[in-house]
DNA sequence: ATGGTATTGATACTCGGTCTCATCGGTGAG
DNA sequence: CTCACCGATGAGACCGAGTATCAATACCAT
């Protein structure tokens, strides 16, 4: 059978697709499991590669078709890296929020919207715009990282990096 | 020889370039005059079309590399449509802004920071993160195609859309 | 069991962007 | 002015993300 790591993050991800008329095929179950097992940003690539390594082959469209579906259900979203790579990540699909970064290890957190929302329509009264959609994303260095780079300057050296699991 | 719109925002462009050291070659030149003469977002290739329908061929890579160059000089700043296409536009390189695109036309404007300096640190502080660059784009329709839909509605059609030269 | 719809995989294809490498051209020293 | 050199260019191979096509399956309801 399949590697079901099964935490509640995947069952939260399984049960928005079913509650929306979707089966939920193994495939998706796969890519429920390994999406929600990522608290970084990630690539269909990488699904596919982590897919494979887990001795399960699908398909790279159904990856890409997946990922449009969850996507669309607003539990996954994607992201747009500085190097101009896409990117996903998992995020709660009700509150409207943006991405924080970690353009060291890739981690990423929701931020609220926050004053962003008053600034954004002030912004579009100002210029005549009729706002339809604003995105704010924002690249830094996570306290982990932070953390890893200054002990290693203190030290010879180390490597504490990428956040495995949730 | 070459068609030379040459408005003050290309003349600024190539400024730009010949003060980075870089040679003002008639490909730049041209490529200046084509971004200088958008107001809107443009591709790549939008700019290749261009060029030959001028009657002038240049590589395909060529203009990725002047792109590149005016990207790296701040006279040009890449966009993330939020159909995940790259585009491109023009703009100040001095002070640090953003950009308000209208999704009818694609005309885009700069926006100024304003309080989002603020915002972003305070969501860094909040998070432990070490911000280092943010980005925030807003999609909306322009004044322009505001109204040309409303008579278009009103009336039975019409089509004020897309800005040609600045 | 049976038909009809949803899902999937293989494959071909498009397209943005990069890389390589041989050629070309402007600039500067002599 | 001439020559050498280094930056700029173009043609084309190449790559990787994403899409389109289409036939084979899996699932579901009757
Ligand atoms: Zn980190
Ligand atoms: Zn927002
Ligand atoms: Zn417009
Ligand atoms: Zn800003």
């Amino acid at each position: 059978m399949r590697p079901s790591i099964n935490t509640i993050q995947t069952k939260r991800i399984i049960e928005a697709l079913e509650r929306a008329g979707y089966q939920a095929t193994p495939n998706r179950r796969l890519v429920a499991d390994l999406v929600a097992s990522t608290n970084g940003h990630f690539t269909a690539a990488d699904l596919l590669e982590r897919g494979r390594r887990e001795q399960v082959k699908m398909g790279r469209a159904t990856i890409f078709r997946a990922l449009d579906l969850l996507t669309s259900l607003r539990v996954v979203e994607r992201l747009d890296l500085p190097s101009g790579a896409h990117a996903y990540v998992v995020c709660e699909p009700d509150k409207h929020h943006h991405h924080l970064v970690c353009s060291g290890c890739g981690r990423s957190e929701d931020v609220a919207d926050g004053e962003l929302g008053a600034l954004v329509d002030e912004i579009g009264r100002r210029h005549g715009y009729e706002i339809q959609s604003h995105r704010l994303e924002l690249f830094g260095t996570c306290p982990v990282c932070t953390a890893a780079s200054e002990s290693r300057s203190a030290t010879g050296d180390a490597s504490a990096e990428q956040g495995g699991p949730a």
